[in-house]
DNA sequence: TTGATCAATCAAATTATCTTGATCCAAACA
DNA sequence: TGTTTGGATCAAGATAATTTGATTGATCAA
């Protein structure tokens, strides 16, 4: 289960996830409730095997699971892994937002701290 | 400038863009404020080649804005980008969260569609 | 000018991800 | 039982992303 904050391993995983097209029309489709692969195949026009890949991807990120009935495998989302997301993403947004604007001075942004660079900032 | 409702295409980078670590902590380093190219190379211990790549897929997400200053170009972060993806994934989890949670029968969840399989449901 | 530095870009090499087709396993049914 | 179906998985090939090292252009100092 999905914690309330992420690591940045879980994190990562699920932003990847969510990157691909396949992937959101398969997130897309199951918002409309559970469905068995081979509703999907159908739905979705995809192969059984590359269908299989894209769930485990969603699967292993949290973003689904899974259940058995007879031969059919039922896929549901976890609406959960999408609200951690937006936690995650918002306490990185809080932490982005806390040092801004940047209040600009003729010296340079950076001009009170060491910096790398080897030579005067004009 | 990025809107306030992203497209697929704008919010596939944003995602994507977010899911790599040395990009992450580019933006962590930047949330302290402005940074030019040779601190951050520094701060972060990267390739100056390596660290371009990675600012280069933060600029074209839209996550990262640039200024030159004589020989330097300091990047700084542009919040309302991570605002307007933490607006898609609300929009696309309250999308997700209406049909659910699915209310189960002994027919199964999809027995009520038409289906595409070939064989009755168990 | 000349030389040094910052940073983008390019090509080649490497690595990761995705797709395809085949195979395998379990469940159901004849 | 033998057969069919749903779906995971595997190996190989195809794409895409990343890393590395070299090159280039711009800026500035001497």
């Amino acid at each position: 289960m999905i914690q309330n904050t992420l690591n940045r391993e879980q994190s990562r995983q699920l932003l990847k996830a969510l990157a691909d097209p396949i992937r959101l029309d398969v997130i897309h489709a199951l918002a409309q409730g559970e469905r068995c692969v081979c509703d999907l195949t159908g739905e979705l026009n995809l192969s059984q095997s590359k269908l299989s890949f894209h769930l485990r991807v969603l699967r292993e990120a949290g973003l689904l699971t899974d259940r058995q009935s007879g031969r059919w495998i039922y896929y549901r989302l976890q609406p959960d892994a999408l609200a951690a997301l937006e936690a995650w993403l918002a306490e990185l947004r809080r932490h982005c937002s806390q040092a801004l604007p940047h209040a600009r001075t003729d010296d340079g942004p950076t001009a009170f701290l060491p910096g790398h660079g080897t030579q005067p900032r004009p």
